[in-house]
DNA sequence: GAACCGTGGGA
DNA sequence: TTCCCAAGGTT
């Protein structure tokens, strides 16, 4: 593509984005001034792997209770964590608090993709889309949307992940020198309503004219995925003990170690499921049922038994207020279970 | 590279 | 029900 036809097409789709633009929490409205970059970078974060509609009330809720990333920096880890719990990948949480308080310590967000890319949790997509929506940087950025939306436009047949070296080139010569962070936001709403993985609406595509997968005959032939691997499915065993406190019933919840699965967060003491090697020994108990649980890489049958005395550090929590826990998913069933 | 790391919603 | 996977990063 010759640099003027880059130019046309990347302004092309920038018109579409002005009239189709999705309008969400963290997005300024077009010709604002420069967004927020603590909202940027939050609601980037928050992104990663996660849904629109998963993260709209996380950052709600975040953005309430930490206005700023000042604010944020000096929140205690463990009041982030809990207020995180439910959205998954919980190492997001832990990064967000050490690049805060980074961020905080330097007296504000560096301006620079290179400069972004040092702090923790920020990786290649996310360090270019912070430089480019809240800084106007020109950046390069792919994600999963781009990713699908350039693999079809330009009929990359080569599989992934070998493909994502070639993506990013075609995406580095279609992305404009102006308004990049416009035209990385519209790549993925492209990509999020009409570029969709399955039953993509072509008819109404901005892109249609260009797009080598549509003449090819079947765009969803890109991007080439390869086989993926069937998930084991573990057991394992977690303890609810419960006694009467002075103002109400209590249950015994443990820290989880750092690392490793649902790391830094609250739960049950366990036997060590999650293979770490750091399980709890304990007796049988009365079996109060099966909580089944997916995983990224495995499906875990846990079974709940009701523990007598408890298991390894731990606190008392008062069960009327186990909802303020911060329990992760998995506990939250254990819990229902339990309790409910 | 590849394994590890959550969750909920849509088809 | 089952399968797929979404604004990825770290090791």
């Amino acid at each position: 593509m010759t640099s003027s036809a880059t130019t046309i097409f990347a302004a092309h789709l920038l018109a579409w984005y002005d009239r189709h633009g999705r309008e969400l929490p963290w997005r300024a409205p077009p010709g604002q001034p420069p967004t927020d970059p603590y909202r940027v970078w939050l609601s980037e974060v928050m992104l990663q792997q996660t849904t629109v509609a998963a993260v709209k009330p996380y950052f709600r809720a975040f953005t309430e209770r930490w206005p700023s990333v000042e604010a944020l920096a000096a929140a205690p880890e463990e009041e982030v964590m809990a207020a995180w719990a439910g959205l998954g990948y919980y190492s997001r949480a832990r990064n967000l608090v050490k690049a805060a308080r980074a961020v905080a310590e330097r007296g504000g967000f560096p301006d620079t993709e290179a400069a972004l890319r040092e702090l923790p949790g920020l990786g290649a997509y996310t360090a270019a889309a912070v430089a480019a929506i809240a800084f106007g940087r020109r950046a390069v950025v792919v994600d999963a949307n781009v990713e699908r939306v350039v693999a079809r436009l330009f009929a990359i047949s080569e599989p992934l992940p070998a493909a994502r070296k070639p993506i990013r080139a075609k995406t580095d010569a279609i992305t404009p020198e102006e308004r990049a962070g416009d035209f990385a936001q519209a790549m993925m709403d492209l990509g999020a309503t009409i570029c969709t993985t399955r039953d993509p609406k072509c008819l109404l595509c901005p892109l249609a004219g260009d797009c080598a997968g549509r003449m090819a005959g079947d765009p969803t032939r890109f991007p080439v995925k390869p086989p993926k691997k069937p998930k084991p499915l573990r057991k394992g065993m977690a303890w609810w003990i419960e006694r009467e406190g002075p103002e109400g019933a209590v249950v015994w919840l443990v820290r989880r170690p750092g690392k490793g699965m649902l790391g830094g967060m609250r739960g049950l003491p366990d036997d060590g499921w999650s293979a770490r090697g750091d399980g709890i020994g304990g007796e049988r108990g009365e079996p109060l049922g099966l909580v089944r649980h997916g995983f990224t890489h495995f499906d875990l049958e846990l079974s709940v038994m009701r523990g007598s005395a408890p298991l390894g550090e731990g606190e008392w929590w008062r069960i009327d207020r186990l909802d303020e826990a911060g329990l992760p998913t998995l506990y939250a069933k254990a819990a229902r279970l339990a309790a409910g």
